[in-house]
DNA sequence: TTTACTCGGAGTAAATAACTCCGAGTAGAA
DNA sequence: TTCTACTCGGAGTTATTTACTCCGAGTAAA
């Protein structure tokens, strides 16, 4: 019964420990970070200038929002803005907006189920951190403190200095004749 | 149409990065240590004694032993035992066999999707390491390296320190009389 | 006042993780 | 040798999570 045909999407045959969230936040920060103040980006000019889903950016940007990452203003030729200079923004900060906080690993306290503590576990297995648990948030703690130490700011720069030099300008203009588009239009 | 009925369990609020293999994974390994080279222990006897599922533990244990960290006997009175020294089994390996050694992030090289670039990116674009990627791989690599530093002894002889002198002395025993009770009930 | 655009959250489908079940094989007991 | 109880090992099942969509409420310009 079962079926030959393998739907085989090498894009998809390695699962990550952070998901797509993440990489699409940083790009789309990322683009942010060179807007000036008064020309926001909505989150559909960011998707499509990218790409990737609009309606996904959209859910993904307010939750950017209420982690106070960006600020957004409604209506029309609203759109998005960092709340905050580049440099004070940490990948760090991105990656808990996008996936929560989430612990490496969960500790459900195994050792006091162990069948010799009938009922009640002795204290000295309860007491304290889990020793398993104390390894996993050593290396928690070192990813996260890598990903502190990198800021938008950082980021943006190490970007800016593989493109060319015209490369932001192209950019800015792509941004502006779409908010021009959208004026024409409603004048029509 | 909404149930105001809300199953609120506390312990799965927080999801982990890494799931709960690996705790059951690490737990039943700690154990395996200290069992001497003759005295193997079966999946359902390191289930039974920590009260976790025994079919799931099977499972794992499949994992760790393709991977090469345990070998299996099989057969009544087989069970499991280290395939070396627990001072060569460090918790990545064990992490590794049980989750995948998947990358903290998989990147889907969203910029050279650049609407800028109509069909063909520039060389630049897609050249070398995606600046976000590159992050990414730093911090995964403090992490691994973090988990790489601690071995099995080492979190065992931590464990012992813990827990007072009789402890391994009543474990060996439950293990023991779990396989007299099997002889017996063979002889019967 | 209208209109076109924005955000924002409820809802849906596919993928992954957690867990179960049952068959194949083996070592010891009768 | 035959039988039995126990072992591993992998195929199958359910539940949770991720990735993504859709539509309504609100706002600023025209």
């Amino acid at each position: 019964m079962a079926l030959n045909q393998v739907s085989f999407n090498a894009e998809y045959l390695l699962m990550a420990l952070y998901g797509a969230s993440v990489e699409y936040g940083l790009h789309c920060l990322l683009y942010l970070v060179n807007s000036s103040a008064d020309a926001k980006a909505s989150s559909l000019d960011l998707a499509e200038f990218q790409g990737i889903s609009p309606s996904y950016v959209a859910k993904l940007f307010t939750q950017l929002k209420s982690a106070g990452i960006v600020t957004a203003l409604e209506g029309a030729h609203g759109g998005y803005q960092l709340a905050r200079g580049a440099a004070d923004i940490t990948v760090l900060d991105v990656v808990a907006a996008l996936e929560g906080d989430n612990p490496l690993f969960q500790c459900k306290d195994i050792r006091s189920k162990c069948a010799l503590f009938s009922d009640t576990p002795p204290g000295w297995a309860t007491k304290g951190l889990c020793s398993i648990h104390a390894v996993m948030r050593e290396a928690e703690a070192q990813m996260k403190q890598s990903l502190a130490r990198h800021t938008l700011a950082d980021l943006s720069a190490r970007v800016a200095r593989k493109a060319p030099k015209t490369f932001p300008i192209d950019v800015a203009g792509w941004f502006e004749g779409r908010k021009a588009a959208k004026s024409r239009r409603q004048s029509d």
